[in-house]
DNA sequence: GTGGTCTAGACCACG
DNA sequence: GTGGTCTAGACCACT
């Protein structure tokens, strides 16, 4: 789990923050679970600190985790909202891409059958 | 045309070789047009002319234009290619997309309904 | 009473004593009252005994409870000393906001406005 | 001015964000104006890089600022927006003591008195 | 030269 | 032990 990808150009902490948050999302860490400290996710990835700091940092200012000083960080939110506003950023960017892809003369068919599942055979 | 949005996070030298597609898409500029030169395009957009040369430099690698040396920036390919290539691209983005979301429950009724138009019927 | 919420950003020595400090401003816990014992507050909080340990201190050295060695810790002051020290605070903080406030254009009848109750009238 | 204090519990890059944002309140630095880069300011202030960066990536990330990358941070806001902004967060500030205040025993009319400009006399 | 990210190591407040 | 902040120094992408 939390599996970091150094040829990604995405920067870790954003690589981080994606996983904690697929772990709320799937259910796994639910509201209150304490996450691993700094040191410890830090130890585990091969990664610094300081980086770790920053992907909770930036979670917390969120309000997806909240931190307690002395004790530890902690889910706050319940796996739904999370999910629901994961769902929002992804609609508005298809839709930006759907925009061009319109521009560019494909039409509402086309698009559809893109993003639909595998299974579309038959 | 061509614009530049300084406060687009995207690379200036990308933003210029989108405004360059675009203009071929379009049809504005066809096959062998010859484009605006390095030291002109850069004095017009008020831009570093070695961001220029990094764009045409892209375009060129990907075939999009070719140089002839002493003479100057050349459109390659019809603008059909240009964007068929264009669309691929969106498409794979757009399947990505969809597969996240498919997993965080969405289903293909739903995707649909984002990328279709507002209402372009008519 | 003396609710602890780990949420809450201010450290929890804190909330401790504001809790102890309220029992006390609304007369529950008269002068030369009995406060719980350390390890007994400790227990009900589910708390570190050192952070009790510590919120105690701190009232002490404000002069709001007296320690004795091997009885207890007892309520000093009247709760209405309590009370108007509190108040000598807040209006500080208030006198600050209102300074900064007006630098930024507002006008004292906004900022009346802004501490007069919802509708306490009636 | 963008005074550093030291002694002040607040983190240093919380004191860099508010002085650059009474920079453009006060109409110093307008739209599109471009703040002073990340190594010139720390340097001038005698402070880390890295905590500059850290408070102009937060007053990005608030909107007040836009960076670009090889050119520098500009202003995006105009200063009366900041300004609004500031003062709803002072409003809501106040309206939370004014409340305890109000719990502790203090009428409409102290709390007026509190937050009026010190001409107050006569 | 600019901003953006990361590492390494340190200090502090809190529990 | 925990999180939060800061410093120092490095590397990369972009202009």
């Amino acid at each position: 789990m939390l599996g970091i990808d150094y040829r990604d150009s995405r920067p870790i902490y954003e690589q981080v923050m994606d996983g904690v948050e697929e772990m709320i999302v799937r259910g796994v860490w639910g509201p209150d679970t304490q996450l691993p400290s700094v040191r410890q996710l830090a130890g585990e990835l091969s990664i610094n600190p300081n980086t770790i700091q920053r992907a909770y940092g930036e979670l917390e200012k969120r309000g997806v985790i909240y931190s307690v000083k002395g004790r530890g960080n902690f889910v706050s939110h319940d796996g739904s909202l999370v999910r629901s506003r994961r769902l929002e950023e992804i609609q508005k960017q298809m839709a930006e891409l759907a925009e061009t892809a319109r521009e560019l003369g494909a039409d509402d068919e086309q698009l559809c059958a893109w993003v639909r599942g595998k299974g579309e055979n038959a």
